[in-house]
DNA sequence: TGAACACGGACCGAACAAGTCGGATATTCA
DNA sequence: TGAATATCCGACTTGTTCGGTCCGTGTTCA
């Protein structure tokens, strides 16, 4: 199907909304999922699955919560992506260091590799900030198209 | 994940498969999946989808089987992969016409979904013909390979 | 001390992908 | 005509993953 799962929306939701809030030390995951309408227990996870792979700060105890590791302009959705759903390969017979296991002549995950290496492109050249900067859609578009550059 | 499902991945190898060998009028489904090692029964379903589609023709009987129905120049893999899987989009909350049923700031969806368009628009410029013509791997496509798995 | 919070593992149900089975229909050839 | 070869089509099973919940532990602060 070719989509993000819920996981990574929330994740990218989640990001946004801290960076939309910067004057706030931290913010906890129950605040961040009644912001949203999305189950604060699975957000939880989610967060701290971000805070382990170093987009995030974690402070426990009383008036603790989460924070951007980094400025918003430096965290990609690329990562982010990655960081919950794990490496993403478009082609389902590639798995990590081990080729495709059928016919030699599986050929076709060549130009998918391809495809593959524009879509992450595409990802991380679109940071938390942009996410955060939703009301000037015109030239960010335009320069994020002029970003891809497909060569077969 | 962000992934192909293995049906589109068949399609796409059986329609390369046809590409490759215009001097037969027809191939069972049976001959293509022979080919490539996959099961049958699957494979023929996935060439129905696509003929049902438009993108292939199909003559039952002895000797029939499966052809292009277009030039394979003129085949995307968008449509393709928008056959088998149905139209995707990259943000799970996205379906068709309904919007994101969340609070209304849900606008994480509208930058996404100029990804999701950068995507649709370079599986479009890929043609069965790209998929068919790449020759033989050689060196290059394990380069392609180890730098696929170094950036993820 | 206790409330509020982050952490983390175990678990469950639903959805979905992949593949199988069985049968109906269409076409060709001997 | 009849057998062989195909497409066609729906129902079913199986395995995995996703989304979500539950519960217990550790940490901070008032």
């Amino acid at each position: 199907m070719l989509k993000l799962t819920k996981k990574a929306d929330y994740g990218l939701m989640a990001l946004k909304y801290l960076a939309e809030h910067p004057e706030k030390v931290a913010l906890s995951a129950k605040d961040v999922a009644d912001a949203y309408g999305i189950p604060a227990q699975l957000l939880a996870k989610i967060l701290q699955l971000l805070t382990k792979h170093g987009l995030l700060r974690s402070h426990a105890g009383m008036n603790g919560g989460y924070a951007l590791a980094r400025d918003a302009r430096e965290i990609s959705a690329y990562e982010v992506i990655h960081a919950i759903d794990g490496p993403f390969f478009i082609t389902s017979c590639t798995k990590g260091t081990k080729s495709c296991e059928l016919t030699p002549s599986c050929t076709i995950k060549e130009p998918l590799a391809r495809v593959n290496d524009t879509i992450a492109g595409v990802l991380k050249s679109i940071s938390i900030q942009d996410l955060a900067e939703h009301e000037h859609p015109g030239g960010r578009a335009r320069e994020t198209q002029g970003l891809v550059a497909l060569t077969l």
